[in-house]
Parts: C-alpha cells; structure tokens; sequence
DNA sequence: GTTATTTTAGATCGATCGATATAAAACTGA
DNA sequence: TCAGTTTTATATCGATCGATCTAAAATAAC
C-alpha cells in the first residue's frame, strides 16, 4: 500500500479553490498553489496530475459547495417567491462580505474562452442555476394580481442574468446600492411577471 | 530631433488592444503584444514604458471607440426608446459576430480587484455608461399607457446590468437566445418602467 | 526484518516572463 | 558634413513559469 498521504484531499482542493477563485486561473502559479495547500509541488503533481487538473477539482468542489447548495435551499423553500428573495438575500451579504465574486462566473470570463471542455462544464453548471429558477417559477400558482408569465424559461434566464451582473459588479468593487438594485428587480421579476418579449431585438 | 519613430501610436494601440481584448491581462505577454504591434520589445518599452501603462492606453482606446461612441449614439438619438433599443440592437450583433466580450467588463473582472487605479477608471466609465442610460430615460415624456418611473437611477443602472451580463455570456459562449432576452427585457426596462424596489433586500 | 509500494522533500529542468543594456541606424539642426 | 538626439534591433538580464527527476521517508504485506 505504501506510504499514506499526509493531506486531507477536501481541505487542500478547498485552499487551491481559494487561490483560483481570488487570483484566477493564469495569476495562480502552481508554487502559490503548493504554499496554499502546505504541499511541496512534486506531491501535488502526484495527487491532481497537473494544474488544469486541480482546478477541475476546484471548480467541481465549488460548485458543490455553493451554487449547488443555494439552488438547493430554493427547491427546499416552501413559497418559491421567498425562496428566490432569500437566495439573494444570501447573495448580496455574501458578495458584500467577499468581493471575490463568483469563481463559475469567474471562470467563464477566464477560462472558458480557451477551454472547449471547461466551456461547457461552466455552460452546464450555469444552466443548472437556471434551471433552479425555472422550477421555482413553475411551482408559483396563478394569482389574479401577478400578470402570467409569457415565458417561464426567459424569465428564468433573466434572473440568472441578474445573478451574473450582481458578481461582476460584486468582485468590481460595487457598492450595496448597485448590488441590492439588482437584487430587488429580481425579485420583482419573479413577483410580478415580465412583460419583456414584446418587441422583437434582432430579428436577423 | 532624431530618428522618427516608423510606426503610428493609434494604429499600434489598437492591435495591443486587441490582444488584451481576447487573452485579458495577464495572458497577454508582451511578446505577444510586440509581435501584434509589429515591433521590438525595447521600442514598446520606448514608446510606452511598460505594459501596464500600455494597457491603460488599450482601455482609453477602447471606451473612446467603442463605449463612448454607443453612448453618444444614444444621446444623439431622437426617441429615447429606440436610442436603448437601438444600443442593444448593436449590442447583440457586435457580441455574436465577436465573442470577446467587452474589454471594460473583462477588466473589472481580471484588473480591477487587484489595480486601485484601474479600478476608480474602470468605475468611473462603467458609471459613464450608466449616466447615458439615466439622460436617455430623463428625456422620456410622461405617457398614460406606462408606469412613472420610480427611480431613474436605479432603472439606469438595471439596464447597465443587463449590459453587464449579455458581455459575460457572449464571451462565455452563450448562444443568441440568451443574448435576446437580456436585450429584450432591457428594452422592456426602459419602455414599461420598472416596479422593482417595492420589497427590500437585505436591511443590514 | 525484508520487500514492495507510495508519498514525501529538495533540486532542477527548459521555457518564458517583464524589463533592460548596448550599439547600430536614421533623422534634425548647424 | 558632422554633432546631437531618438529609435531601432539584438542579445540578454534575473525571476518565475509549469512540470519533473532523484532519492529519502513511511507505510503494508509477507
């Protein structure tokens, strides 16, 4: 069996996730790495194969942790309107407290561009969040003050877009104003309806 | 004098802005920048003197050809609605035809939380562009059929943020339907105003 | 205890990074 | 024509990049 690793793999994959989600990929060097995870590089190597490696363990792990976890709590809430409200609640404070933004919003700037495989992990986890909102919107019973939704799937997109420009402006340096604006006008999408789509944008 | 320099500064800016455009930042070596400018290292040190300020040449370009010309546009326009429909018409076509996203975007994604100086600039033209949005919506005459705008200031900045996340999901890949929608409720924004506001979003 | 296997640590690989030293080349003004 | 000035091209600086090699350390199986 041989020697037994010194390391615990989920706290190491955490710290390089912290390095990644900060500095981004390129700006990580693999010996910031190392010093993060308190491995040597040769260890590191022999535990994730090479850099792009670890950070698929990364992005993989934060998804996890906390894209996956919030849509989560939304499937679990018991009014889908409160459920949304709260998913950005915890988002503002969360993006206020750390102002690195959002590692999978991070990464599709980053990495994505270049990445076919990654692009389309990142793709499908974003669809994923959208997803989240998708089925929070269908559970919402018809009431004669709300409008009904032209197109739960748009709505729900537009509300990821929402999540997007909250983190860029998030890790931008964005103030609580900006932030809580985005906020609410998601939420209120998902209260009120939309009347977007009457005007068509680009047919060609 | 001296020797005249055998190469025009706007012409040469303009292809290290592309390089930054496409890689970002840091990606971008200043070989590569040479080799796109069709000149030596030590004349791009000469003439620029060193890659952050090259940069910081890159983005001025940038917002003066390509986001201050969007927002004069806008302000030129005779309807304000269809001066912002008109913007994200643009939008739309420019982010299909070039998945490169938006240099200002990018650079408050990869610059900005690591640069004090790139970050006030970069805060500053995103606030720029946000001001075009506030004067195209002031412009709008009261009409029976829509809603009084709560704020102009918050709509003007919900219309940035879609802004914001139809530049991330173009570079990140996202097809037109995205892109549409964004667009779409964006216009939807400006034409209908917004009920967003009426539930606050974290107290604290 | 011995052998086999795996992980450690430290040194180092060639390549590339941003930046510069040196000197030839190309102009202006006298 | 020639001195003075600036830009050019080439070569290279020390530092760091991702990745690897060697060998010592630490375990399990026997």
């Amino acid at each position: 069996m041989g020697r037994p690793r010194s390391f615990e793999q989920p706290a190491v994959v955490a710290a390089a996730m912290d390095q990644f989600w900060s500095r981004g990929y390129e700006a990580t060097s693999v010996r910031d790495l190392a010093s993060a995870m308190s491995m040597t590089g040769a260890s590191l190597y022999n535990a994730f194969g090479d850099k792009r490696s670890l950070f698929r363990h990364c992005l993989d792990a934060y998804l996890d942790t906390y894209a996956r976890r919030r849509i989560a709590e939304l499937d679990a809430s018991e009014d889908p309107i409160s459920g949304i409200r709260n998913f950005f609640d915890d988002l503002v404070a969360a993006s206020l407290k750390d102002r690195r933004g959002c590692l999978l919003v991070n990464s599709a700037m980053e990495v994505a561009p270049w990445d076919p495989e990654f692009a389309e992990l990142i793709e499908a986890s974003l669809r994923e969040i959208e997803d989240g909102f998708y089925r929070a919107l269908e559970r919402l019973p018809a009431e004669p003050n709300r409008q009904p939704y032209q197109d739960i799937r748009t709505t729900a997109r537009l509300i990821l877009s929402a999540v997007i420009s909250l983190r860029v402006l998030a890790r931008a340096g964005g103030d609580r104003d900006r932030l809580c604006s985005i906020a609410r006008s998601a939420v209120a999408l998902a209260e009120d309806g939309h009347r977007a789509g009457s005007n068509t944008v680009i047919p060609d």
